[in-house]
DNA sequence: AGAGAATCCGAACCGACGTTCGGAATGTTA
DNA sequence: TAACATTCCGAACGTCGGTTCGGATTCTCT
């Protein structure tokens, strides 16, 4: 007799008691998500996931209550992952001695690096939140606090900005930038742009657009490759 | 007997005979239109079609090959439209006498205004441009066209343009533009942004970027609204 | 009016997919 | 090893939606 216990906050998955449980519980979370990524959510079967990872569509419905339940499990997985990199991204004392061009800098290459990553199945938790209002909320509280994390890092260097309202300026750039990035990073959204620049040229203007538009003052050479000093920031990929 | 005849360049859509035909393929058109939109192309069933226009599933076979058939109409149909819309839009021969910043405006402007219309349905092309390489093709040149046009029109004003190398700068201010208006239109990346300006300063911020980018001449007393003279450039929809 | 074509109807068909369930296989405990 | 729980299997079921098709209805032309 199995207890039919739900983790409900997890969204109806089951809690294994044996290592083997945790072990297929894994291998469906990590097929679901290749499968997800690969096709979209409503063109992959539970059979589909089942036997990517290797196991029966008995033993999907063992560990998840039901489809929606394998979706949201992935997309707390995520989230979770994502919430954990952009706090230390944004961390003040990371950007200790940083200037605001630094910042951008290391925003926009971040923002290239980590947006590579998972591209399929970022695009399916969009997908997902089309119809699911709670899923585009959490979403979208996840993306606007990074952005408010890099709007306090640049708002706490004002005395660099020479635009007259810093308050109005800076999400509107730190927007700005997130566009520009979204739409280069989603390869549907890529083909509506006619921008074919590397990605060099691109975080470079960037740059030059921001550092107009906020009338920072030009650059010296001193206050020049002022990045973090701990861990690096993460570089943007070099376009072949 | 019914002569099996598709017009193949239309992706097998039939030619209708008699008045009433044609009367039901538009309606049929207008509901998959209004459903794609509002549910999505998945979601929506050939039935919900048929009763939304009122007749069968068994009419609407008899006018579309299949469901895609009606899609691709649809699609055409759409993009018929855009195509004439940015067409005139960008024509010379309208911004005679403008300034950069008054394309600039105009552009932002307009593209508001017409972005707001079939929003659902736009979507839903981009939807179907997941899947289906040659409709992302077929949009994505319809858009780069477009960019190339407003490109056009400002580098023949490029005396205007302090910045050193217009060749790149002016498409890379356009897929700016376009970026950050597809992110503002759509209603679920609008979630993912923390700006939630008014679309007058929305629209003047976007100026302000792009004046100091482009290192354009403040403004002059004489160059100011010189809107172009023939039929207006449409306006952006006032928020509430 | 009437014959033949065009148009439309909708029940029936069919495959795909989510879900269930009884039992087999595997692990755990005594 | 025996008893029991956990985990897994996969055939079977029900639903949903795209598609078909034979016949009813409407139109056109003479």
């Amino acid at each position: 007799m199995v207890k039919n216990r739900w983790i409900s906050d997890l969204h109806w998955v089951r809690e294994g008691q044996q290592s083997r449980s945790q072990k297929t519980q894994q291998s469906l979370l990590d097929a679901a998500e290749a499968l997800f990524s690969e096709q979209g959510i409503k063109a992959t079967s539970v059979a589909d996931v089942a036997r990517r990872a290797g196991c029966s569509v008995g033993a999907v419905y063992h560990h998840f209550r039901d489809k929606t339940a394998l979706l949201y499990a992935l997309v707390e997985r995520m989230t979770e992952e994502m919430r954990e990199t952009t706090k230390r991204a944004v961390d003040p004392r990371r950007w200790e001695g940083a200037t605001v061009r630094d910042i951008i800098q290391g925003y926009v290459e971040f923002s290239l690096a980590s947006g590579r990553m998972r591209p399929g199945f970022k695009h399916a938790a969009l997908e997902l939140s089309r119809d699911d209002p709670q899923v585009r909320d959490h979403l979208g509280e996840l993306k606007a606090d990074a952005s408010r994390g890099v709007a306090r890092l640049l708002l706490d260097r004002r005395s660099e900005i020479g635009h007259p309202d810093p308050e109005t300026a800076v999400p509107f750039v730190i927007d700005q930038l997130s566009s520009m990035l979204k739409m280069r990073l989603d390869p549907v959204l890529t083909k509506m742009t006619i921008n074919e620049h590397s990605d060099d040229t691109f975080a470079q203007e960037c740059l030059r657009s921001v550092t107009s538009y906020l009338e920072l003052e030009p650059v010296t050479s001193e206050s020049e490759s002022k990045h973090p000093t701990g861990a690096a920031a993460p570089r943007a990929v070099k376009a072949s």
